[in-house]
DNA sequence: GTCTATACGGGGATAGAC
DNA sequence: GTCTATCCCCGTATAGAC
């Protein structure tokens, strides 16, 4: 991975989190990268093979986060720090998810059938067990209760809150689940 | 509304919803519609007065649904029924919510500070007013973290789950309230 | 109100030089 | 590896006849 090529990466991501995946041009990205338009086709062969390259780098990077999930061992523990991912990822790596969760509702992706990835059915089922061991009678129905909790949440935090904000609904939520 | 004025809208809003706003073509529009290409300048003047066309229905039909809650006395019963809400919208207009829902990622809504519509405003004022009177500590953090549940149940809603699947998440959800 | 034909611009992608 | 120049298609929008 040449300089020029992690630069057009970094100036894609960035493009299409703020105007989305059709409505960017190659050109854009080539101007605002600093490179010939030309070389983002010889690097990524057309528009959708960089967003492929971009998606790559997703998996990797939540494996990282589910993997110190995993590791902790008190599941009440395992809950929260499920509940702080989110904020966890927007404040670390605002772009780049911001485009994964925006990514449901393009074109080419949103007629699929829901494809959870392979970290994010370890962290149900780490989740679900965790609800078990807390003695919460339903699992199943709790973690899914909380997945979409976390999605909504994520919706909020995309609209850029403030700080105290984010703290204070992370305490609340939190609050439900002792 | 001419008859071909509404064919019109109806095509292009079930197109948008399916492919996306950016990825149809007014071409396609044209030709599952039954009209000539030009026809939809003609009234609409361009793409995006089509869009505005079916979002100017976005909002009268909201209000119905609002009303009704509104209508209702019982605080509890006020909060079961918000919890139904877009289960009922996805059951009774599928695509158009789809439509609504989605928008919130294209291009050029999504750059605008989260505009609530009156009608969202006012069953948020109502249902903070429930949960008071229902006696919960802190009802404005209660309703924001409603309001994410329900964005998250939407989430789900879209992936066309089957009506066992919904019934069985909305009673849980509702016995979370009560 | 509606259609056919067409203009215009922009976006994705390629060729070939350096 | 990188740039410049260019092609070509397709999508939006308009003109003008009926």
């Amino acid at each position: 991975m040449t300089e020029k090529q992690e630069l057009i990466l970094e100036t894609a991501l960035r493009l299409f989190a703020k105007y989305g995946f059709d409505t960017t041009p190659t050109s854009q990205i080539a101007k605002e990268a600093g490179v010939s338009e030309g070389l983002i086709f010889r690097h990524f062969t057309n528009k959708d093979g960089l967003m492929d390259a971009i998606l790559a780098l997703s998996d990797e990077r939540m494996s990282t986060h589910v993997s110190r999930i995993v590791e902790l061992t008190d599941p009440l523990a395992q809950v929260h720090a499920t509940i702080e991912l989110p904020a966890k990822l927007f404040s670390e790596e605002r772009e780049f998810w911001m485009l994964q969760f925006s990514l449901k509702w393009q074109k080419k992706y949103k007629n699929q059938p829901y494809q959870a990835s392979t970290h994010q059915l370890e962290l149900t089922q780490l989740i679900t067990n965790a609800f078990q061991k807390l003695g919460y009678p339903e699992p199943e129905k709790e973690v899914l209760f909380l997945i979409m909790l976390l999605d909504g949440l994520s919706s909020q935090l995309m609209r850029q809150p403030s700080d105290e904000f984010i703290q204070t609904i992370l305490a609340f939520i939190k609050s439900k689940y002792r």
